[in-house]
RNA sequence: GGGCGGUUAGCUCAGCCGGUAGAGCAUCGGUUUUACACACCGAGGGUCGGCGGUUCGAACCCGUCACCGCCCACCA
């Protein structure tokens, strides 16, 4: 006997383990299968489950049970990232309160102390993603930094390296002052930041009493200004191009120069250039030949190319220097407040420095047109498609993409230097060394790259790496590509673009046909989650309260296509109580001895109530299906939902009771028969969505499964397990009972019946309130259609419910007279209103002459049903009249 | 500045091919009824952001405006 409300914690472990244990996640072992695959974004491995990942990893999960069962071999590859600066930043975190340093330490002892690190408090998010339920094949779970993964690394470098796919520039990176390393553009965020414009008067060297003004918000790059731009065709301007000034504060003679970047309409029309430290500024310098003085250290403090007075000072203070030693010496000429957008690291949290150094970059130019094309193509779509655009716009601009960061952990940059500075970029050192040897006819020293690579380069190989690349294997072969990938709109870029170009560069094939896009979550406000907002709600702790499965439902019953995820905890609760009112069905089915019945099928049912119920299972399980491959996660939540409760549980079991305690017992058994069947039915599609509840319960209410719930295969629900007869006249009777219901509302009767058929005896006076509702009566005598029977037995017992049924009305001592009449009176009013529309409709030439047949005669209908209905509401009134 | 998305009940949102505007929650009223009060029954609540157009007919298609959100962008 089931317990009276479902308790998810024990369970949850419980079935988590068992399928564990049974392998039931497992890929490969149905060589005879259809493979599909999917790859999990590789959560950091500093990384603890967020919100987020909730959603995204609910969303597989559904899919990945679906394609298992649907009888694929369905492939889930985990794994976790290594995360380049996440980690260092966490481990350097930690030793510092041990008071230790990573410079002191050196190179080697970090890293281990990183991989220490990972062992013991890495991957967290690994048993996190158990609590969810989630079922990736987990004996497949692969880590960037791990052997094969740090192989393909290197083999798609040196390949990328040689078909001068990678090279080595010295130009302006984002560079990170206080991490002391570059990063890519897509790192960097811009903050709108209320700041300062600080006019600035340069002298001109052959004449310093006149002066060129040039604004700027930020006054400690003129430290290495080396040019004042003018527009060349600003008449203002036109007697000084090729003229000088003298830099205050430094002395340097500096030209002007016309170029087109200086924006007449903005400021004084002059521009100050400082090559080094701003990215118009360089392609000016470039233009111009400029010279490029570099006035900042790595950590953004002035170096000894700026003067004295100003080397060792930080960029700020240097700033507030500055500004007062131009006031001083009488060239400031003013200071306007202006807001402006300041770039930020997105990991260090300071304003990074465009700063001049050598990096390692890969020409994203090339590899993004055959991902371009692919996406035109249509062999790789997006879900939903809006973002077909979005990744286009990025590709066909995309710009260099800088690699190497000056960090520890990560994939070591595979390129050695000789002495002579030649570049030997191998898959080894032995590689390297022998190529060295050729190239200089004799043993030399080498000195490794000190960088690593971007975390994203090695994300970017994710979808064959993990299969085995570079080898042939049968797993590569079998899983690539992958069928969907499904992940969040903020890593198309960071990683999405990068898997289609190094996917298509290695494989020469696109790394997954489908890519589904979901949105964010948000809190119940609809505000970005945030620690420094305090509203951020842990998954684990939500879990814990309501179960795994209330918090599945409840992002799936979200997951909309281009909406965000707005996650209130009275939604969570929400969905536990669906969890808990199915438990409750189920109980109550165990009592009645509804359990399957093995020689039971759908198609042998024969009373109305049964076919129908049969039939609007299979149209559920239709829809589920359909929403599910249609990536409609949403739909597929809210068909389950509203079947199961308002369907099943509200008017099937209600309505289904009087048969169970009826005297006809073959109605009876092939009611139990069906009753566990839509049970059993339910379980079997919300399984994908809820898979504890559901398994515990499969497990309770059959005798002898063949299958887990798990690993049991979909059911395929025929369009003609839908009987058209029996919904009609279901949806009649319902209807009907719908009425029986308002009007014992109405009345104010204290109902002692569930739905319908118990009241048993009406008083004189109650039968005289009946005739006032004579329709009623009329229609429930057509009740006994609820059976489709000819027998004379079988009509025998539809008579026993036909009689029951005529006593069932809902009765009361007290009607309230007044009551009744104001109420019929405005139904009558709506109806009258309503007439006149259709009337309006069908007197118009137009409708009648262009609208569908089938249109015409609905409305037709319609108007026949408001005028009969009326009619009997009229005649009602009129004895509710009478009575008083 | 460019792009994308949104605006429907008090709240959060569905609404597919243009044909009677929906759900959940909240509110209010009723019900201890042997599956379930984490429940059941019922009720109220709408100018579908504004304006214009197409159409016999528009929440839906087109145009335009307003407001909100997000992404991208080098403007000193």
């Amino acid at each position: 006997m089931l317990d009276k409300t479902y308790s998810p914690a024990e369970v949850e472990t419980r079935r988590y383990a068992e399928w564990e244990r049974e392998g039931a996640f497992a890929a490969g072992h149905r060589d005879d299968a259809t493979p599909w695959a999917v790859m999990m974004p590789p959560p950091n491995v500093t990384g603890s489950l967020h919100m987020g990942h909730a959603l995204n990893m609910t969303l597989q999960d559904v899919l990945t049970r679906y394609w298992r069962r649907r009888g694929h071999d369905a492939l889930w590859q985990p794994g976790m990232d290594h995360a380049g600066i996440a980690t260092q930043m966490v481990v350097e975190r930690n030793l510092a309160a041990e008071g230790k340093d990573r410079r002191e330490m050196g190179r080697e002892a970090f890293l281990d102390a990183v991989w220490q690190w990972k062992g013991e408090s890495g991957g967290m998010i690994v048993n996190q993603l158990r609590r969810l339920g989630a079922t990736p094949d987990w004996s497949r779970e692969r880590f960037t930094m791990d052997d094969g993964l740090s192989r393909a690394v290197r083999r798609i470098f040196v390949g990328l390296y040689k078909d001068g796919l990678i090279y080595r520039d010295k130009r302006l990176v984002n560079w990170d002052p206080k991490l002391g390393t570059a990063i890519s553009d897509l790192e960097v965020e811009s903050k709108e930041t209320k700041g300062h414009l600080w006019h600035f008067r340069y002298p001109l060297e052959d004449d310093p009493a006149t002066h060129v003004t040039v604004a700027t918000t930020r006054p400690e790059t003129m430290l290495g200004d080396t040019a004042v731009a003018v527009h060349p065709e600003d008449a203002r301007y036109a007697a000084l191009i090729g003229r000088h000034v003298t830099l205050p504060l430094v002395g340097r003679r500096i030209p002007i120069v016309a170029d087109d970047y200086a924006d007449p309409e903005q400021g004084s029309g002059a521009v100050k250039i400082t090559p080094a430290h701003d990215f118009n500024d360089f392609e000016v310098g470039r233009r111009h030949g400029l010279e490029m003085i570099n006035v900042l250290d790595a950590a953004g403090r002035i170096n000894e190319a700026a003067p004295e007075a100003y080397r060792g000072l930080d960029r700020f203070e240097a700033r507030t220097r500055i500004v007062a030693d131009m006031e001083a010496a009488g060239l400031l000429e003013r200071i306007d407040d202006h807001v402006h957008m300041v770039p930020y690291g997105d990991r260090g949290g300071v304003p990074i420095e465009p700063w001049l150094t050598d990096q390692w970059y890969c020409d994203a130019k090339v590899l993004a047109e055959p991902a371009i094309k692919a996406v035109e193509e249509g062999r790789t779509r997006f879900v939903p498609e809006t973002w077909t655009r979005t990744y286009f716009d990025w590709m066909r601009n995309i710009q260099p993409w800088c690699i190497s960061r000056q960090l520890w952990w990560g994939h070591r940059i595979p390129a050695w230097y000789g002495p002579d500075g030649t570049i030997f970029v191998e898959e080894s050192e032995v590689e390297a060394y022998r190529a060295a040897r050729a190239h200089y006819g004799e043993e030399v020293d080498l000195a490794q790259d000190e960088d690593v690579l971007d975390t994203w380069f090695s994300s970017g190989l994710w979808p064959f790496s993990t299969l085995g690349w570079p080898d042939e294997t049968e797993t590569l072969k079998r899983y690539y590509p992958g069928d969907v990938l499904v992940t969040g709109f903020d890593i198309i870029f960071f990683w999405v673009a990068r898997m289609m170009m190094m996917g298509l560069y290695a494989m020469d094939e696109v790394p997954f046909r489908t890519v589904y896009i979901h949105a964010l979550v948000r809190d119940a406000k609809g505000q970005k989650m945030s620690k420094s907002k305090g509203n951020v709600i842990d998954p684990i702790d939500l879990i814990e309260r309501y179960g795994a499965d209330a918090l599945r439902f409840t992002l799936l019953s979200q997951a909309a296509q281009g909406r965000d995820v707005k996650l209130s905890e009275q939604r969570v609760e929400g969905y536990r109580n669906f969890a808990t009112k199915l438990w409750n069905a189920a109980r109550y089915c165990e009592m009645n001895g509804c359990t399957p019945r093995s020689g039971f099928g759908p198609r042998s049912a024969r009373l109305t109530v049964n076919r129908w119920i049969v039939g609007e299972a299979a149209k559920t399980g239709r829809a589920v299906t359909a929403a599910i491959e249609g990536y409609r996660f949403n739909e597929a939540a809210t068909a389950l939902y509203s079947f199961t409760w308002g369907t099943f549980c509200d008017w099937y079991l209600e309505f289904t009771k009087p048969i169970l305690a009826g005297e006809d017992e073959a109605a009876a058994e092939e009611t139990r028969a069906t009753t566990a069947w839509v049970l059993d039915h339910i379980l079997h599609l919300l399984n994908p969505l809820m898979p504890f509840v559901t398994e515990e319960l499969w497990d309770a209410l059959g005798d002898d499964r063949a299958h887990r719930l798990i690993t049991a295969p979909w059911p395929d629900d025929p369009d003609d397990l839908a009987d058209p007869a029996a919904f009609e006249e279901m949806d009649w009777i319902v209807r009907l009972i719908s009425t029986v219901r308002a009007v014992r509302a109405e009345m104010n009767v204290p109902a002692s019946a569930k739905i319908p058929l118990a009241v048993k005896d009406a008083t004189p006076r109650q039968a005289e309130w009946l005739g006032m509702h004579e329709d009623l009566i009329l229609r429930l005598a057509r009740l006994s259609s609820i059976t489709r029977t000819d027998t004379p037995a079988e009509r025998g017992s539809a008579q026993a419910i036909l009689d029951e049924a005529t006593l069932i009305l809902p009765l009361a001592d007290v009607i309230d007279l007044d009551q009744e009449r104001a109420r019929l009176a405005k139904e009558i009013g709506k109806l009258d209103q309503e007439i006149a529309k259709i009337d309006a409709k069908l007197s118009n030439d137009q409708f009648l002459a262009k609208a569908p047949d089938d249109v015409v005669a609905e409305q037709r209908d319609r108007r026949d049903d408001a005028e009969a209905t009326k009619q009997r509401l009229a005649e009602a009134l009129e004895r509710v009249a009478e009575t008083a």
